[in-house]
DNA sequence: CAATGAAATTACGTTGTTGTGGTTACCCAA
DNA sequence: TTGGGTAACCACAACAACGTAATTTCATTG
């Protein structure tokens, strides 16, 4: 039996706690596509990496936060490159056009400090640590399998 | 002659930036009405006053930061009770479900550093000098009337 | 008072993001 | 190899937030 070979739609769909009608829409719409394995006719499945779970996470928080899907496409556009490791300590700043990760919590006052226009400020490491708590409640069931490895996806 | 007595739909919507469709939608469905007069019928006129405009121009700032409609609604109900007299220092934070108005920036920062969900800051003086300057270039050809005297309506 | 310009109203179309439900086609187990 | 389950796909409806273009009705000027 292999290891968790990642997430399909409707697993993902319920660890970021979005419906499947928008997994699909976002799919399809170049939002986010899964990253293992894409789909490629009816039938086939979709499987989903753990980076993935993250990023639809903001996804679905920034929505929650009220903030149009149409934005949220031009945040993934810059997010996507930027978006490597250690998340959990940076925050997405968002502003007006373009966005910004702040490693540090000093880069994230002065660019309050000087905020001139909106700024939309998303703590990572938060959405982080929700999906890792998702992963191991509907995991628990599946029997054997660790969040190091759910993570290494 | 008189001195202006608030400001007609089609200048409000030159000075904030909008359309005039957008002024009456937000009008008609109970966002932003105008407190100086209220249409009552075709042909009747709607007066906007300074803090309309101020208003207006805090969801049209929100709507460019790519915040939904529906959520500039729920701000509203909540800072039509707040939004008094000295906006200038002020700035808007809105978190999820409901919304602060932070008078310091120590208070701001606070709120920053704790952070959990999505921080959303506007800062309040940038948008009344906005339509301060909008008034101006607007009104410039209009002959007689002080800055000053815009305000007080 | 009548005409005219302007502003509110009405009507219809459009677009993006879903919900719902049916259809197709693959994957896997028996 | 052959079903059966399931996941992707498709079609349609709905809704909010407008754009655009008549159309009504007032306010004001001559």
């Amino acid at each position: 039996m292999q290891a968790e070979q990642g997430y399909s739609g409707k697993k993902t769909a319920e660890i970021v706690g979005i419906s499947y009608r928008q997994l699909d829409y976002w799919a399809t719409t170049d939002l986010i596509k899964p990253s293992l394995s894409k789909a490629h006719g009816s039938g086939t499945r979709r499987l989903y990496s753990y980076t993935d779970l993250v990023e639809l996470k903001v996804v679905k928080t920034l929505l929650d936060a009220g903030i149009k899907l149409e934005s949220v496409r031009d945040v993934f556009s810059f997010m996507r490159q930027q978006l490597g490791e250690d998340i959990s300590s940076a925050n997405l700043v968002i502003q007006g056009s373009g966005s910004v990760l702040t490693r540090s919590g000093d880069e994230l006052i002065d660019l309050v400090h000087n905020g001139q226009g909106v700024l939309n400020i998303l703590p990572l490491g938060t959405i982080k640590d929700e999906v890792d708590a998702q992963i191991v409640a509907f995991t628990s069931k599946s029997s054997e399998s660790t969040l190091a490895q759910a993570e290494s996806a």
